[in-house]
DNA sequence: GGATAACCGGAATTCCGGTTACGTTTCCGG
DNA sequence: CCGGAAACGTAACCGGAATTCCGGTTATCC
């Protein structure tokens, strides 16, 4: 395979991925060459036909996701460490928000690529131990909590990132709720 | 306009409301009038083109969640309030579901009729109101509380209606992370 | 009970986006 | 630098879904 053949691969990809964010599932092959700034035909020959394309955004996707879980198992178990892999994925999920929307959708093929990893499975099991930690609340069970967070993930960031796209704070005030005391301690006398 | 197409014109919307429900927006006209037991140019007639259908579904989906906010605002504040509440949307959403996914995707006509109901500011508006009931928490931003909330109800409702249906445990498990105490009071404890 | 206008089903047509074929241009090793 | 293989853009091609059209049917009103 030639070099520059490499490279329009990469370009195509990526531009693709760009009008998808803008466009969804919708967004035309002819649109897609054009924003790559190459013909129809270099599409087909450097990365397949329009379902090959989207695979292989959903595979990049499916991939970040993978390693940011990765990472976050590999550290110590705390709010922090979930914060932060709540920070990496709210950046994936709006840059490839409507891979979720796909999902609700029909197109199997993702739902089986996002079976494979198994996010929502792993991300309880990293809730588990940071619960364990103590920082966290202990009276919601995890399978609840982490279908609420990462669920709010997805629509969370199609709503922030139009406006201005501050992953960090967007990933504290998604696990707000579960942390056991957040900075004011008065919920408890809040309730007579 | 003549009886039996007024009542064709409803068989239509129902009809395409239950297979977009499992197909989602790929439905495709043709099999809206079959299932409707209609044929193709009866839905011209009584509803008009595949936009229009669309619309129409959306525009009954809205209807309903804005009649349940209606309902709600003119109900006692009360966490069993809310409760009551995310139970209907989470019924109104499970039917509706490929709604959400047509909003992050681009559709611009449904999202301009989504911010006509403003569901996220009043359900922000209810939900500070039951606050000050004493009965959530009061250390979360309400706009926070509202975002989080409204945007699990889509994915938890796709994650479960498939499994069972039952919208009252949704409703609870949705709101517990925001209620003050939930069954257990040891939180407190926990924290050491 | 019959005339008539509205309605119906589904075949025929249009339209549109994905895919492919082809003549031209560009890159790269020698 | 030059030959040729690989890549390029464009212009048809094709399939399938949306839309329209027409001959038969049925509700409604006098």
């Amino acid at each position: 395979m030639r070099s520059d053949a490499l490279a329009n691969q990469r370009k195509i990809v990526e531009a693709a991925t760009r009008l998808m964010a803008e466009r969804g599932l919708e967004a035309e092959l002819t649109d897609i060459a054009h924003e790559a700034g190459v013909g129809v035909g270099t599409v087909y020959r450097c990365v397949g036909n329009r379902d090959q394309v989207i695979e292989t955004i959903v595979r990049d996707a499916v991939g970040q996701m993978a390693a940011s879980l990765d990472e976050a198992e590999s550290r110590e178990d705390s709010a922090e460490n979930l914060i932060a892999l709540l920070e990496r994925l709210h950046t994936v999920v709006g840059k490839y928000g409507w891979v979720h929307a796909a999902l609700i959708g029909g197109r199997e093929e993702i739902r089986k690529e996002m079976r494979a990893v198994d996010p929502l499975r792993r991300f309880q099991a990293l809730y588990e131990r940071a619960r364990s930690s103590g920082e966290l609340r202990d009276d919601i069970e995890s399978d609840v909590a982490a279908a609420l967070i990462l669920g709010s993930l997805a629509p969370w960031a199609a709503m922030t990132l139009q406006t201005r796209g501050d992953a960090r704070a967007a990933a504290e005030a998604v696990l707000s709720p579960f942390l056991a005391r957040a900075t004011t301690a008065n919920a408890g006398e809040a309730q007579s």
